[in-house]
DNA sequence: CCGGATCCCAGACGATACTG
DNA sequence: CAGTATCGTCTGGGATCCGG
């Protein structure tokens, strides 16, 4: 009963997957994991994400205390994002999956094209 | 480098990732860690869930080779849903973000507390 | 350079009713 | 009991323009 499905009734746990399941949160998570970043370069190092859903991101990683956010006045304006103590936590989750990826990618992409073809 | 951005980067990664950012996709596959299951069955187990979602839900996870489905005709209709070998690899780093939920999950909902109070 | 405001679309989810 | 169809809502996300 320990780890066994009161773990998914419980409301902490969603909240948990939560964090995970907004598409950008863990990449945006990562993109931070070596040090403090600004909007602007954590946009180049990550690909794709437009600059309206990075802040969005950001924003909504603050408000879960995963990030903070300093803002250093002036023109033109400078902003660093940076995990929490409570972020780096979430560092090795996030890694277990990039792991599970790298080992069965592959594995999922064939398991689609065979679906696909079936159909 | 390795296990950098590249690593995010990748589409294998996010392919992984977008397995977990489905709501329900990690709840039922968590449902189904110690075997077999009937649909109607699973619903008791997992609260909250409607037929039609965890319908969808369960044919997600089949196409992407997660999870089998087999169907016994007759009246009334049975059908049993059960997790591959892929799927089950997934269940160690699923587990690993429910570790972190009950170990981080308070401070989360503190963080957000305080954010909204703030606010 | 930062990020807010607006418009717009796709899809996830719920409720219900209906077929086999 | 399993599954589909339909309708409706809500939110994430992309594109773009504008102001600090």
């Amino acid at each position: 009963m320990d780890t066994d499905l009161a773990f998914l009734a419980d409301c902490r746990t969603r909240l948990a997957f939560d964090l995970v399941s907004h598409t950008w949160n863990p990449v945006v998570i990562w993109a931070l994991k070596d040090g403090p970043g600004r909007p602007g370069e954590l946009r180049a190092r990550i690909g794709g994400i437009s600059q309206k859903v990075l802040t969005q991101t950001l924003r909504r990683l603050e408000s879960n205390g995963l990030v903070t956010r300093r803002a250093y006045g002036g023109s033109p304006p400078r902003v660093e994002y940076e995990l929490t103590s409570l972020g780096r936590t979430l560092l090795p989750p996030i890694q277990a999956f990039g792991a599970w990826a790298h080992d069965h990618g592959d594995e999922v992409t064939r398991a689609q094209d065979r679906y696909t073809r079936e159909a």
